[in-house]
DNA sequence: GCTCCTGAGTTTGAAAAGCAAACCGACTAG
DNA sequence: CTAGTCGGTTTGCTTTTCAAACTCAGGAGC
């Protein structure tokens, strides 16, 4: 998604940020790593949750695979049928999540407040926090 | 970026995360908030820095100050220019930046290991927590 | 005044990505 | 033999992105 080559008179930032977001920024991917959270794995559903033409989807989920987020395992030989689960890399993602799914409960309008991910008997309501990993210190 | 009018046969989720991607999900616009974080703040820097072609990069510009997440700050009349600065909002997408560099350190190879911002007299290696905002209790 | 230069964009035309719907292959159920 | 399901790919069109050129408002040197 980040440029390549960069363009002409242009020095882009070598960023970790960006890099990530090379992977995580194309369009339904972080939307995938979502719906795999909430423990939907096949094609059609994943579709279906997250609105992504069929023909995207299929790209997202193959870039997905080699990067390493997502893998696919066979559920049925006859017929062939794959479904897509989280590698570790994949389930690494959720403070990305958090930390999206805080923000939009702070300053986006008219959200739904339905908390997102199930944690013991209650729902959770995230509180991201970073800390500086020297010190411990939390910073702002 | 997300679908306004969902596709024929899906039923996309009612979703923080999709709510707030479809803000920040565009290309550019979270290079753009980490571009501020730098302290970089006028046109022509975040084009540089970032790679953004100019015109991505000025419609980017005006639907992140429409949102609320940056705004606009006169910085000369004659000749008339503006600079770009982050509000509370845009101040608040540091843990999603935060996440997004902890993930990438993690998982993607060959990164430049540089900290990322300056905290006391060293550096930051953020260190992103999720906790349950109820039991405060730290989540996997 | 006249000629460059800077900064913040806008315009232009072509290339790339996204989209919806139709289609395909390998099956299963009736 | 027909209809339906699942996991995609193909097709044809629309939208977005892109790089380069251009505009507008002034500033600097002469």
């Amino acid at each position: 998604m980040a440029p390549l080559t960069p363009a002409a008179g242009t020095t882009p930032r070598p960023c970790t940020i960006a890099h990530a977001l090379d992977l995580l920024g194309e369009r339904w991917a972080l939307l995938v790593v979502r719906e795999l959270f909430w423990g939907n794995h096949r094609f059609a559903d994943i579709a279906r949750h997250t609105g992504a033409p069929r023909d995207v989807l299929s790209a997202r989920l193959r870039r997905l695979v080699d990067a390493g987020v997502i893998e696919k395992r066979r559920y049925s030989d006859r017929p062939p049928r794959d479904a897509y689960h989280l590698t570790q890399a994949g389930r690494d993602l959720a403070p990305v999540l958090a930390a999206l799914t805080q923000w939009s409960r702070q300053h986006l309008p008219t959200d739904e407040r339905r908390p997102n991910v199930a944690h013991h008997d209650h729902e959770i309501d995230p509180v991201v926090e970073v800390r500086c990993r020297t010190c411990g210190e939390r910073v702002a």
